[in-house]
DNA sequence: ACATAATCATTACAACTCAGAACGATTGTC
DNA sequence: GACAATCGTTCTGAGTTGTAATGATTATGT
């Protein structure tokens, strides 16, 4: 009967901010392991989705999004690349910088990464009715919001 | 009206798995610089709960729940027990093997360490309702329970 | 009982990752 | 037309990480 006396809400390690780190933790590994089969990354997935929405950024717009610093973002372009996925093409108006555009590999590379994060997503929510997962999604969604958090690519990731 | 066509259920940067990589990023970052202050790291302060919750460990116990090599824990425990938060005491029945208690400083860290916990709790769910923090602790609950996670000490942690 | 294998904590070490400084090319500013 | 700023890139140093080797102790097998 000494550990029952919780004058307040839930205690550090059962509560929301703790679930909240584990499960994404869990979920973020588990998107690594599976998007591994097509061998690639979290922020190399990242970056695909980011040319597809928006095509013809600069690197270092790119890089900022990402959270990664320009250095890095060099031979993270190069091998994306080499592998025929992303192609760089020099911008007429501004000599300096290039443009990062999706080749068609690697825009059929990006329907299968759609369709493994489909997989995921219902992997996630197993757990959860489809009225129980829409309640979900909108929740966070709200505290998403209210934290100032940006829809889209966070910089959260994992290189691995 | 032509980024409208989506024949399923939410795409992958606003589905839940998504929000949970997130947002559980998010909250740990946060919470990491709250604990700054009491010149705790996320590590730091799960081995401070597991010790209060279970004392009386080895070292390959508890470094195993963490994640961690036992050759990055040495160092890791050295500076705990330098500062006064942790003891090593030989196990007479195995004297190869250490078990780690708290000291009397480290309980009343761990204390204010609850405190912080509950207020980084209260910030990160300020969008949500009462009813609706229940709710949702309780969605997160099931979630991690099919996942397999264990209710505690998640290895997800970051060292900084 | 005695040799051998396994375990714990620790140390030593090598590989890898990462961010910031420095650099040439190009562009904007005044 | 000089000077500062920006982009992509390279280089370098610090920091981090896991694996292998070590010494002490304990378990196992015969």
């Amino acid at each position: 009967m000494s550990t029952d006396r919780r004058p307040e809400g839930p205690p550090a390690q059962g509560g929301a901010a703790f679930l909240l780190a584990q499960l994404g933790s869990h979920a973020a590994r588990l998107f690594a392991d599976r998007i591994a089969t097509l061998d690639l990354t979290p922020p190399q997935a990242g970056l695909l989705r980011m040319l597809a929405a928006s095509p013809g950024r600069s690197q270092r717009e790119l890089a900022d999004d990402l959270g990664m610093p320009p250095s890095r973002f060099v031979p993270f372009a190069d091998e994306l690349e080499g592998r025929g996925l992303i192609e760089r093409r020099k911008n007429p108006n501004d000599r300096r910088s290039h443009a990062l555009y999706l080749t068609e590999k690697g825009s059929g590379l990006l329907a299968e990464l759609r369709e493994v994060g489909m997989a995921h997503e219902r992997d996630i929510c197993a757990a959860l009715s489809a009225d129980e997962h829409r309640e979900l999604v909108a929740m966070l969604r709200r505290v998403a919001e209210q934290q100032g958090l940006t829809l889209g690519v966070h910089p959260g990731y994992r290189s691995a």
